[in-house]
Order: C-alpha cells, then sequence, then structure tokens
DNA sequence: GGGCAATGTTACACCTTCACGACAATCATA
DNA sequence: TATGATTGTCGTGAAGGTGTAACATTGCCC
C-alpha cells in the first residue's frame, strides 16, 4: 500500500527524530536530512508528496532549497510547510513569496503540525490520508483496499486497483497513456502506450456491475477519463 | 480494567492534587511527584504510558528530566506532555527540541489537559491495555495473553500473538510486510521480508477453528488485513 | 462509402507473488 | 544438560497477474 511519502528537513537531531517518530506512528513514510543539498538530492530521488522544510538549516538555506524545488518540474508542485525560528516575520514574507504553502513557528506543538500536515494531505489527494473516495457509485477504501460498487465489493487485481485509484482522486480529468504511465506505473516505467489499453479494458470489465454504465470515458486521440455516473 | 499509568511530575500541591483527583476520577492510575529525580526513579521502576511534566520543578530541572527518559531506551517512546509558564518562551523551544510531545502553557483547564492526555493515549493505544478487543468471533485479552475464538480457547505461540494483536487493534486495514516487521517485530528488526509470510500461514493454522472462515485476508501485491467475519 | 488512424478485444508466453513443507538454529524450561 | 517449543530462512509449485502482438472494430474526414 503506498503510503503518502514525506521529506523532512530539519537540522535539530532531536527534533527531527521526534516528528520522524510520529508521522511513521501516523503511517506517512519518511525521510529525513538535515542538510539543505540532501534534501534536493532525495527529493529528485523520488517525489515526495509533502516537505517539511527548516528554514535554518546547513548546506543550502531553505529559502534556497525551496526555490530550487519550485523552479525543477517534477517537485514544483509538492507542498511545502516550512519551520520558522520564532517571530522572523521577514523571513515568513520571504518564505510564502518563495512557494511554501503553509508556516509555522518554532515552537509549535508537534500535534499541530500533525493537523496541519493532514489537512494538507486531504486538500492534495484524499486518498492518502486515508479516506475513501467516492465516483457517482463507486466506493474505494485505500486503508482497506477495498472497492465496492452498489454495495457490492468488485475483485480487482493490483495494476487495476492503483489504475482505478489514480482516475478516483481526479474525477471527470482526462489523462494521456503517457500520464497514465507516469501515475500508475511510474515514472520512468518502459512500458508500450497500448498496453495502457488493455489495463483500462481489464478494469472495465473488473468494475462491471449488472445495470451499470461504463464510468470509464475514451477521449479518442486525447486518453481516458473517470465520470461519475 | 486495568487503568492506563499516568505520571504527573508537578511541585505546585494544589494543582498536583487537583489533576491527581480528576485523572483518577477519568480511571487513569495516577502517581505524582513534585521532585525530578524522583520521577526518574518512579518511571524506571513502572514505565508509565504518559507523562505530564512540569518545566519548573524541584531537583533535576524539567529539560533535564525529559532529556533522560529520551535517553533511557525503555522509556524513550513515552509521550510526554509539559507545563510551561506562559510568559517563558525559550523553554517551550527547548522542551519541544529536546522531545516533548506537546506542551500546555499555565494556567489552563484540567478539561483540556484531560482531553489532551485522551487524545494522546487513543493515538498509542489503540486497544489500550486491559479492554479486551473483539474482531469477528475472535476474542483477545491481553491482560491474560488469552485468545479464544466462539468461545474455544487458541493456543498461539508469543509471536503469532503479537501479529494478531496488531492486526486486531485495526481490523480491516491492510498492512504492508514492512509495516507488520515494524509493528510487530520492532522497528529495525532486520528480518526477511517473506518470513511474514510464514509467520501469517502459523496464526492462519492456529486460529483455525471447524467450521469458521480464515478471517486473514491476503492482498496481492500489497499485504495482509484481518477481517471481521 | 473509402481510406485512415485510433481504439477494442483476444490470446499467449512470461513473470511475480504467495502458500506450503522442511529444516537448522535458538530459546525456554524442567 | 536434555527436551520440546519457537523462530527465521529457503526451495518448490501453483495460482494469478502482466506486457505484447495480432487482429477486429469503431469513429472521423473527405
Amino acid at each position: 500500500m503506498p503510503a503518502a511519502k514525506l521529506l523532512l528537513v530539519e537540522d535539530d537531531p532531536a527534533l527531527s527524530e521526534l516528528l520522524e517518530f510520529r508521522f511513521e506512528n501516523e503511517g506517512y513514510d519518511v525521510r529525513a536530512t538535515a542538510d539543505g543539498d540532501e534534501a534536493l538530492i532525495l527529493a529528485a530521488e523520488e517525489v515526495p508528496d509533502l516537505i517539511i522544510l527548516d528554514w535554518m538549516i546547513e548546506g543550502t538555506s531553505g529559502i534556497e532549497v525551496c526555490r530550487r524545488l519550485r523552479r525543477d518540474k517534477t517537485t514544483a508542485h509538492v507542498p511545502i510547510i516550512m519551520l520558522t525560528a520564532r517571530e522572523n516575520e521577514d523571513d515568513r514574507i520571504r518564505g510564502l513569496d518563495t512557494g511554501a504553502d503553509d508556516y509555522m513557528t518554532k515552537p509549535f506543538s508537534p500535534r499541530e503540525l500533525l493537523a496541519r500536515v493532514a489537512a494538507v494531505m486531504r486538500r492534495i489527494r484524499p486518498a492518502l490520508a486515508g479516506e475513501t473516495i467516492e465516483v457517482g457509485d463507486i466506493r474505494l477504501d485505500p486503508v482497506g483496499h477495498k472497492v465496492d460498487r452498489r454495495n457490492k465489493a468488485l475483485q480487482l487485481g493490483p495494476t487495476e486497483y492503483r489504475l482505478l485509484k489514480f482516475f478516483m482522486e481526479s474525477p471527470g480529468r482526462v489523462f494521456s497513456r503517457n500520464q497514465l504511465l507516469d501515475g500508475v506505473w511510474g515514472t520512468g516505467s518502459d512500458i508500450e502506450l497500448r498496453t495502457v489499453d488493455v489495463h483500462i479494458r481489464r478494469l472495465r470489465k473488473a468494475i462491471e456491475v449488472e445495470g451499470t454504465k461504463d464510468p470509464i470515458r475514451t477521449v479518442r486521440s486525447a486518453g481516458y477519463a473517470m465520470e461519475a455516473v
């Protein structure tokens, strides 16, 4: 099960360890580093779902890390929560200017940080927050890996499940085959474009229930989308 | 039910007594002391489930107590809520850096402290020590380390027991093999992923009772989950 | 309707994942 | 120390999932 990936950039070992523990306890997949340059490398290696970034860190400064993350296309969209020391208002202003989504001033309660992270997750990708998604008459429970339609349990293979989940996270949106390959199979997968068609077909068959319509729309020469039926 | 154990470290006798009363009233098992060194001894004697720690106490200072608790392996994981005087922001910074989980500034309402303690308890121990858990027809008594199904006592090995308990604390939830290793074997255990399969099989066999269905669901390429059958 | 490109469908060989049995090492206990 | 229970690892085979090509069908533009 793909847990939400967090990148924690904090150079106080005690705080870093505490937060890492708390977040892992909540089911997040956490990577931590104290160094700005290493943070950029980690973010490039495996794009996280959210970044928690301390402003005062060794190596490249927080503000610079933030700027570079925003410049790189693969990480430009990743939400950033920054941690600023005390009431340094200048930092906050520059931080938000640079592209941070939210900030917390030290000292903060870990509980509050957890809450904000959860809020961001719900906003960005509901499934990552463990919430069941509903599109039309189809319901997907990411925690239990279960899908049902009209209260009838569906049986999906792993790829079919991932594909359906990907669609349900952005209902109505059209995805090209390349976008689907990136999102479902992972960036850098070396797979024939047409293979997507086959999995679409398999998914369609798997979510077929007596008396329902096919929720997957083919958009000719563009890709596929899922509609609320 | 064997109550959750609280350690209260507070040197204002009036406040200490008030809190002790309130918490005992809520069913907690409270130990109180006004002295930092004694707190460390008490914590070592019997590891509490949560520590409420005033920052300004006699003997060893709050910050030092916190640090030592975190250093000792047996108490490193115990959540700490610290009580600080309103004005002293530096303390809060150092406190959270040192490893406290949460803080409350004096004066605070006892009701709010109770709420936070309850929240921490729910997070740390979903099946609070003593509460027998029931999932479907399986009943687990954590005090007596006993498990039965349809009133028939089951015989489990230690690992099978921990694994079952882990599942029963979050019924329906799918866990990856890595999550199971972390949760059941402990973080940093150096064990083959596939070993989990074997223990799943042993657990399945151990909880097999004539005329019942297997409550453990295999989720291909994701992990395992336990269902209420 | 003809021609063309895009998509639907099927079949199949290949690969991954999991259940199961066996076994040696370790631990607990008498 | 001896005995039995427990534990971690490996190999094997079966079940199921995956990617690809080949062929059928559909939609579109003229």
